[in-house]
DNA sequence: GCGGTTTGGTTGAACATTCAACCATCGGGG
DNA sequence: CCCCGATGGTTGAATGTTCAACCAAACCGC
């Protein structure tokens, strides 16, 4: 027998929806500008800065799959688009016949480093601008919070 | 000549970092909720909550896009989909001969009453249950300056 | 070392979103 | 009244994402 819904009350209800609405538009806003300047989408620099943060500028699949926050499967895909492009190569590891590396190739460096002060920039001005330190620190107890919760579930 | 970069210092790296998770994860996971409990992405939910919300259950295309955080174009191949499954149909409107008007089908509400408290219980259960009332306070605050922070500018 | 399960990764099809081009109508200024 | 720019909306192609099916190699127990 099922409990009964536990509906949002209306300050709930109004935090919910300032929540997705800016969210959305934050997100909008910041994947757009890095489209417009960079010609990529906001899940493939997030694969790029990954590999040029891991040692070697290289990782395995499933490890960069886990760090960009990608399923394996659009992780391949994006690669695939990636390797395209020529900032992404991929080479058999050596321990593992099963695996894949994926490795940062100079070029796909450059394009990373040329990407990267605009979009600070627009994570800067569309979110930090706005904030005073107070909310910053309440927005990474909140989000350092839910993500726990999410993951530990 | 270009300013130098505002980048980002550790706290605020670690909080953007744990923003981006945070939504990721979140948004992810309730959209394979809806997803799995009753075939519909998150986008698709948002158009059905706020043609149900509006007068008569109907809203000019322009707007349902607008209060559905959509582009038009966006709005109108979702509504073609929406359509088909009989949960929305489309009528001319009367006082401009351009325009269409999206009204929710008896079967629509239905699906949305269905849907419903599977996905409130989801909001809950990921969300709210995991903050404090401070911080559910704090997030709504924090939402509602971002959300005035990038429409207006 | 054999057979079954798990892990790593790819693939193709279905679905969703974006972008630019497009058409029709509306509305305002000569 | 006519023209012209702005508005409302759709379309098709290109791009991304998801889902399920799949293959191969690794691991595990015996």
């Amino acid at each position: 027998m099922a409990a009964m819904t536990r509906w949002l009350d209306p300050d709930e209800q109004r935090t919910w929806r300032a929540y997705l609405t800016a969210s959305r538009v934050l997100m909008d806003t910041l994947d757009r500008e890095l489209q417009r300047d960079s010609g990529m989408p906001h899940a493939y620099y997030e694969i790029l800065v990954q590999l040029s943060e891991a040692p070697g500028r290289q990782l395995r699949m499933s490890q960069l799959a886990q760090a960009a926050g990608s399923s394996r499967s659009r992780l391949s895909h994006a690669v695939a688009r990636l390797e395209a492009a020529g900032w992404v190569r991929r080479e058999d590891c050596p321990t593992d016949r099963r695996g894949q590396i994926a490795l940062l190739t100079d070029e796909g460096f450059a394009t990373l480093a040329a990407a990267a002060p605009g979009h600070v920039e627009g994570v800067r001005r569309h979110l930090f601008d706005a904030l005073s330190p107070a909310q910053v620190d309440q927005l990474r107890r909140i989000s350092e919070t839910l993500a726990d919760h999410l993951t530990g579930s």
